[in-house]
DNA sequence: CTGTTAGCGCCTTCAC
DNA sequence: GTGAAGGCGCTAACAG
């Protein structure tokens, strides 16, 4: 392994020397010695010690982020808009993906602690349980106090700066939209009560159809997820729209409905929620509220590490569109 | 920041000590110390350094990542499963993404190494550029002569142990079966020359054809993304049934035949490669030939971190399964 | 079983 | 502009 010791006296310099000039400090080197300095340790091989550095400094150069699960495509598309932020900024993103665990949210910022991140990125619906938000709180707050940088994606519920989509308001909207196409009876497919991102839309929905003097609509709950929403719209009993809380379930809900041999939007009417890119080509194609996924990914990475130190935490609200397709039609 | 030595001097104990007890150490240490470290440690919030245990250690506890692109279902796939594999090892997962850069694939490896990560796992495609293989080489070569451990998923090109997917007999196989549905006539949406999965399937394909004493097929380049196969097929002449060299462009050539009124699978059939799961609810549900993404994750962390230092690398050969679905029908 | 003591590789003030 | 030296927090011999 070659050091930069090794780069110094192969370059006939010092230590600190060469330490200027490979490892960007602000202090000037001449011409002569830089070049010596940058050929030695091109020719050694020489690569930075980073944990060497991490320890000198006091500060890493990577990120962490925490999603619930790299495989559902909202979480894959904030990750790819954090990386590219990241990037920007010189760091690396080390993931940490829970599967939906939120013992597991609180254990990895612990894990990122321990790694001395330059900040840590939450993402992901939060939770009902306020023990469990308290204790996620604690190890954040903990982080914190030792200079760590931390924003969220999703409820400002963390006391830290947080990139906060308007999930009411932009289901309330989607709401009016399918109203002024005619609809009055809905359904909600509403996800797990104790998710918070899943509470919001589905009150937002029901709020805005409230406003408009319309019906309640029948609220089933379930999982998050594509099988959440297979099996939740099979509940479904005298809607002529349904509102799956997030694009996942409401693929899964098409499924379901195409096996049954209901036809979408003949039949009945689908609208999801986040407007998931691989999902754009669906037939028929989905009615959603569309989320900058990626965008608000970034936005987390320049908000964790803007500011100073003391600043009030920053809660940045993401608007939301509703975006109308084939899977909704006017109703007669 | 709460140092061990905090801890030790809390607790009335050596550096040593404290050590053992708190960071996974073989020594024994007896009940009565090992009970007030850890206490120390829970008061005063003890969270240790990683980068001054990798520092210590010469090892640290991260496996290094890098694929073409993060929201791409495939990679998110392999990503996920080698988290899951890595977690098992107690270790996190850093990942870089390269946008199908493969200049970035080489500074990744810099990257991870400076970080003295663990291992290195290198998946996507290689190309046919000789030099940037043989520069990806050099760097991976220098990586492992300081002990690191790599991995790739793809073609065995690099000189590591690697999962590779039978791309080019799974394409045969996929072309056997469609033959046996009664096309003949056959195009390819084959992804750009250069990349050798892409290059590999296409090849499978043709040589099954020719084995069977069929007509070449009609071979379309483009890129090796949704839009590649959405313009791809566009130039499709006279076939009866479309491979997609990827799920993600067959799902490009869905949309593009949609959109001209062409039905599949009544008027052509098309398939892909690859079963992305988030794709699985497509309509029609999609031909194609199934790849264990997360398990090929899991398999490429095992080989990186098991084995001798120098050990001959392994090639771990991955069977593919032919999934035929509603995209493809039996030519009358 | 417990404590002492060198480093691990690099950064950074402080002199020159 | 350049060099010398202490220290970042932890581990791993080596003694006791």
């Amino acid at each position: 392994m070659v050091t930069l010791e090794d780069v110094a006296r192969h370059a006939g310099v010092s230590l600190a020397t060469a330490s200027r000039v490979l490892n960007g400090s602000s202090r000037n080197v001449g011409r002569t010695m830089r070049e010596r300095v940058e050929k030695s340790a091109a020719v050694l091989g020489y690569r930075t010690n980073v944990a060497a550095q991490t320890l000198a400094r006091g500060a890493s150069n990577v990120i962490g982020l925490v999603v619930h699960d790299l495989v559902d495509p909202y979480f894959a598309a904030l990750a790819d808009g954090a990386m590219r932020a990241a990037e920007a900024h010189g760091h690396m993103v080390m993931v940490g993906t829970t599967h939906r665990d939120p013992e597991r949210e609180i254990a990895y910022v612990s894990t990122l602690n321990a790694q001395r991140v330059r900040a840590v990125l939450i993402s992901g619906s939060r939770v009902t349980d306020p023990d469990v938000t308290s204790r996620l709180r604690v190890e954040l707050d903990r982080y914190r106090e030792s200079g760590g940088r931390v924003a969220c994606v999703g409820q400002d519920l963390l006391g830290v700066g947080t990139i906060a989509p308007a999930n009411r308001e932009g289901a309330a909207e989607l709401a009016r939209s399918l109203a002024a196409l005619g609809h009055t009876r809905f359904a909600v497919l509403a996800g797990p009560p104790h998710l918070i991102t899943a509470a919001d839309r589905s009150a937002g929905f029901a709020e805005a159809l409230a406003g408009l003097g319309l019906p309640e609509p029948q609220v089933i709950h379930g999982p998050f997820d594509r099988d959440g929403g297979y099996e939740a719209v099979q509940e479904v009993a005298g809607a002529t729209c349904v509102f799956a809380v997030n694009d996942v379930m409401a693929v899964g809900a098409l499924a379901a409905l195409r096996s049954r041999g209901v036809r979408v939007p003949d039949d009945i009417s689908v609208a999801g929620f986040d407007d998931i890119g691989p999902l754009r080509d669906l037939t028929p194609s989905l009615t959603t509220v569309r989320l900058p996924l990626a965008e608000m990914g970034a936005q987390a990475v320049e908000l964790a590490l803007s500011g100073e130190e003391g600043d009030e935490p920053r809660v940045v609200p993401v608007e939301c569109e509703v975006v109308l397709r084939e899977s909704v039609r006017p109703l007669a």
